[in-house]
RNA sequence: UGGGGUGUCGCCAAGCGGUAAGGCACGGGACUUUGACUCCCGCAUGCGUAGGUUCAAAUCCUGCCACCCCAGCCA
């Protein structure tokens, strides 16, 4: 039913076309506009993605440029990549490049359509002319106090600026030399004359430009005025022909103003803007400024810190591109105010993980295990499948000999009930190797386990019982001969609670101290010797794991784990 | 106290007057050379709440309640 309105149905991953989570009610909205025609009438679906170059972006940007460019693509449409960059003071060129660099990751292309709100300074100054000619701009000289004294209050209106009735040339005089710089930051505005008794603060003669003297990325110093969100924006999406500016829900108080300025000047088109829930997930944070203390308090290595939300730390610690798309894709998209699971994410990259990435053996928290009925010299290879999902993968060799590396989990002197991996007097099976039984081990001063001790079945080589007796457990090793060292980074949710924003102490209390945990001396196979980033595998019976992009080299292999296995035994 | 929104399972979320989809999580079982994957089964007589309209209401009407956003020369 979806593919109705679906342009292009086959860009929608199979694996979930028959599910309705992905159409939602802005479709609904769409359509009826496209039905209607109206100022709609001949135009093609035109959304676009509009950041502000002044931060990284995270996973709730993902939810949005799924969201734009998602919509675009179902309606056989276009989506622009625009700088919302009309605020100096705050940005920077050095995010224009990591936003579309973290754009095309994710998967998403705007063509030649990249624009940056600064393209269009001179149209708006032009267009503010026509609204002062209007009537329907001022030029203000109250300073922000008088200005917020006279906005009036929640129950009470506004109480008109001295300067709201200035004659239409006095107003395009002062205007004109607030451009050309004859006055002081901060000095005059420009302010729309609209409606002092509206319940909406955003009506109430609104400032749609301020006096700025900073330098601007791009602009240089050609501007000290500079024009404000709520006046650029609808220009903006206007002069790019979009017909849907999809916005997060505090814009909806905007919506009006935004409306206002469509239908008071003579633009080219008349873009509809429609809002939805931003995206917020529990155990972690989301708001840019958050982030920011995090890095700049050192307390996370950087905005791509692979505990960090950003589409930088997701892609260290080795989130892919459809895992987030999938993510966004199946939570939906409404009017709540909504958290959802962290546990929902890992889920969407298990599910890509399982059936994209390679398997190897690797033992975290190594113990030695020594097969002592095994001749000292042999070192016999065995043949492992790459990925049991998908049997075209292959496979490859892994050596076998005496002297190997087990997981410490998988031996316990004293088993607990239920436990069916090694412990004296039990059998296991060492994977694609042979069956063995436990017969003890050795420990030191502390009593912490140092060597385990077990004889292995010759008759069983692969793993195989010939006579057919059931082996319960099969547990990973590493041959201890051509073992290759490597650092192991787990990781832990940042956050100790749910909801780091909601409590009243400060965010930071609640940062949870064991979110990184470093192994240095982890052994995983031969086979991943030398290798170098970007590596998915999944390090059998432990999680998938990823080469470090930043730390790693291939001398000195460091892995970060990217989500655990889930695990229904865990005491 | 003004304006704008939202309330369906622990978390997302379908539903648009005809008798509560789905996913995640969780619990049970089967299978298993990953305690993974896969596969079965279970999981809202209930849709913020109280009334009303109707043969029939999560869906329509009315009142209440709760939560979110708004008084930047930020976006």
């Amino acid at each position: 039913m979806r593919d109705k309105e679906n342009k292009n149905p086959a860009d929608i991953p199979a694996e979930h076309d028959s599910n309705t989570s992905t159409r939602h009610f802005i479709h609904d909205l769409i359509d009826e506009d496209i039905a209607e025609g109206g100022r709609f009438a001949g135009m093609a679906v035109h959304t676009r993605f509009p950041p502000e170059p002044n931060g990284y972006l995270h996973i709730g940007h993902a939810k949005a440029i799924c969201i734009d460019f998602g919509i675009a693509e179902q309606y056989g449409g276009l989506c622009n990549l625009r700088m919302d960059d009309t605020n100096p003071s705050k940005e920077d060129v050095e995010y224009v490049e990591a936003i579309k660099e973290d754009i095309h990751w994710l998967g998403f292309d705007w063509g030649d359509r990249f624009y940056y709100a600064s393209d269009y300074f001179e149209q708006m100054y032009g267009f503010a002319c026509d609204l002062i000619r209007k009537g329907l701009a001022f030029v203000c000289e109250q300073t922000p106090e008088q200005m917020r004294e006279s906005r009036g209050t929640l129950t009470t209106p506004g109480i008109p600026s001295p300067w709201r009735d200035r004659p239409v040339e006095e107003n395009l005089d002062l205007f004109r030399r607030m451009r050309a710089g004859e006055f002081a930051d901060g000095t005059y505005t420009l302010r729309a004359r609209i409606d002092l008794n509206s319940g909406n603060f955003n009506m109430r003669d609104p400032v749609l430009y301020r006096i700025l003297r900073i330098h601007h990325h791009r602009t240089g110093d050609d501007w000290c005025i500079y024009p404000m969100y709520d006046y650029a924006h609808p220009i903006e999406d206007a002069l790019e022909l979009v017909t849907h500016s999809l916005c997060s829900l505090e814009f909806e108080d905007h919506r009006p103003l935004y409306d206002w300025v469509i239908n008071n000047l003579d633009l080219p088109a008349q873009p509809r803007q429609i809002e939805f829930a931003r995206l917020g997930i529990n155990y972690t944070v989301m708001s840019k400024r958050k982030l920011r203390r995090l890095v700049e308090g050192g307390l996370v290595d950087g905005w791509d810190d692979p505990r960090m939300p950003t589409l930088g730390g997701l892609r260290r610690r080795g989130y892919t591109p459809s895992s987030i798309r999938n993510f966004t894709d199946r939570i939906g998209v409404s009017k709540v105010n909504s958290t959802v699971d962290y546990a929902f994410l890992e889920h969407c990259l298990r599910e890509d993980l399982n059936s994209n990435a390679r398997r190897v053996m690797a033992v975290l928290r190594p113990v030695k295990l020594v097969l002592t009925n095994y001749p000292e010299n042999l070192v016999e290879d065995f043949t492992v499948e790459n990925n049991p999902e998908r049997p075209e993968d292959g496979t490859r060799t892994v050596t076998f000999s005496r002297e190997l590396w087990i997981e410490a989990d998988d031996f316990a002197e004293v088993p607990a009930k239920g436990y069916f991996r090694l412990f004296p007097g039990n059998e296991v099976r060492l994977k694609t190797a042979y069956i063995i039984r436990c017969t003890g081990c050795e420990k030191d001063a502390d009593g912490n386990v140092t060597t385990v001790y077990a004889t292995y079945d010759p008759d069983t080589r692969g793993g195989n019982a010939p006579d057919g007796r059931r082996i319960k457990g099969t547990i990973h090793w590493v041959d201890s001969k051509t073992a290759v060292a490597a650092q192991v980074r787990l990781y832990d949710n940042l956050f100790a609670v749910e909801d780091p924003d909601s409590a009243e102490r400060d965010f930071l209390e609640h940062l949870n101290p064991d979110s990184l945990e470093v192994l240095k001396q982890a052994y995983v196979e031969a086979s991943l010797a030398g290798s170098s980033a970007p590596l998915n595998c999944q390090f059998l019976r432990l999680g998938y794991f990823c080469l470090d992009s930043k730390d790693s080299r291939p001398d000195a292999l460091v892995f970060n784990r990217s989500v655990s296995l889930k695990d229904s035994w865990k005491k």
